[in-house]
DNA sequence: TACCGGCCTCAACCGCTGGTCGAGGGTTGA
DNA sequence: TCAACCCTCGACCAGCGGTTGAGGCCGGTA
């Protein structure tokens, strides 16, 4: 298991990533975003962390639009054992010191220091009414734990009030919910109830899962 | 109280971004991101929306990095978000500066060209067991069309297999196909069964309440 | 042994985004 | 009437994010 050359690496991002090309990674490594390994005779050798590192590049571009500089910074960060930190939507500066890090893919790793916002602050970020938020909770889909909500309250938040504006509704969001939670059931009949290494890779991959499935079955253009 | 200039309009910016320039804000509008009125001897004019309207672009542009394109969309999704939203955000018809403005469109667009497999082509890609695919395609988590199989097989036999790798099997991923299934039948019931438009941001937006939901489920660290 | 596909480097080139600049000319108000 | 302000339009530009091609080295295989 030395590592996959860059021909293979190829193939498996190609299927999640349309136009990457072989190009792109060896660019990609130009920029100092991934170091993978050399033979002796000089052919790049990525791990599979290497690939995490290349999927979350692709992400990050794809999903979020970020400039390579901004990236490698978040990588950096990352490396360095702290949450990328990215600004959230236009909203006044006021209160919230730092937003919590982006909903990229596979980011379900050590998260550091979570996020714990009170409701006032959480109503503030994700720029929601109060109501809204009530409806969510009414429906199970965001939760207090204590008096604090955590960041992926402010994604779940952010992204109802966008489908509202599409006439879709919290409780139309119920079945999510279920799916959501027989999801982390799965995970947690594999690695238990405690959080282990293996709790993020495996929420990565259903994730992932979910995500291709849904392209798969969304109606052709 | 008819509308400011646009010195008049640079003052009151350049304040809060460094940045800008006259010949900027009249790009801004050719973009049509703004639309300014014009006196009757085509002088702009803007109005206090036309500010806002302004400043969620710069800010958006400053601490986002979002493309220009983006930015358009979500200012156009805004104001067409006014409409319907029985539970939506109060977002006044002129008061624009909280917004839900995260990211929206994912990879879920127009995909170009789609990449059309034949069996032996996804198992190789894949790399995975005939067996293995013909038991996802038992319990529906890979569908041929045909007699050819979409790139987002790719991605979900290559999950399939490192999930049996964690003793997880194609059977107990039914659920997903029924989650995916259920997520698709929803965004359909906005836009039709033909792909539209919206079909794309509003399967981005899906997944990323799934994968926040998720995460917000998990155990934490 | 020769061959061929895969991989290497390096430099030149490219298209798009997001503007800037200047010429030439009208408008406003003191 | 003059200065300050504003207009359009077309040319130009810098940086980002790659692509392309020339020239050459690996490595399996026939």
């Amino acid at each position: 298991m030395g590592g996959r050359g860059i021909g293979e690496v190829l193939q498996l991002l190609q299927a999640e990533f349309a136009d990457v090309t072989i190009s792109k990674i060896r660019f990609l490594e130009a920029e100092g975003l991934v170091t993978p390994a050399r033979t002796a005779s000089g052919y790049r050798k990525f791990s599979a962390a290497d690939l995490e590192r290349l999927r979350y590049v692709l992400t990050a571009q794809r999903d979020q639009y970020l400039p390579l500089k901004v990236i490698k910074e978040h990588l950096g960060a990352i490396d360095r054992g702290l949450r990328p930190a990215a600004a959230g939507p236009p909203v006044a500066p006021s209160s919230l010191p730092q937003t919590p890090g982006q909903p990229v893919a596979e980011d379900f790793g050590a998260a550091g220091t979570e996020l714990r916002l009170t409701r006032d602050e959480l109503l503030r970020a994700a720029a929601v009414s109060s109501e809204l938020l009530a409806e969510l909770e009414g429906h199970g889909l965001v939760v207090a734990s204590g008096n604090h909500y955590g960041g992926d309250a402010i994604v779940v938040a952010q992204v109802a009030a966008e489908l509202a504006s599409y006439g879709i509704e919290p409780r139309h969001l119920r079945a999510f919910r279920t799916a959501a939670d027989r999801e982390v059931g799965l995970i947690e009949q594999v690695t238990g109830p405690r959080r282990t290494e293996q709790t993020g890779e495996l929420a990565a991959l259903t994730v992932r899962l979910h995500t291709a499935l849904v392209r798969s079955r969304l109606p052709r253009p």
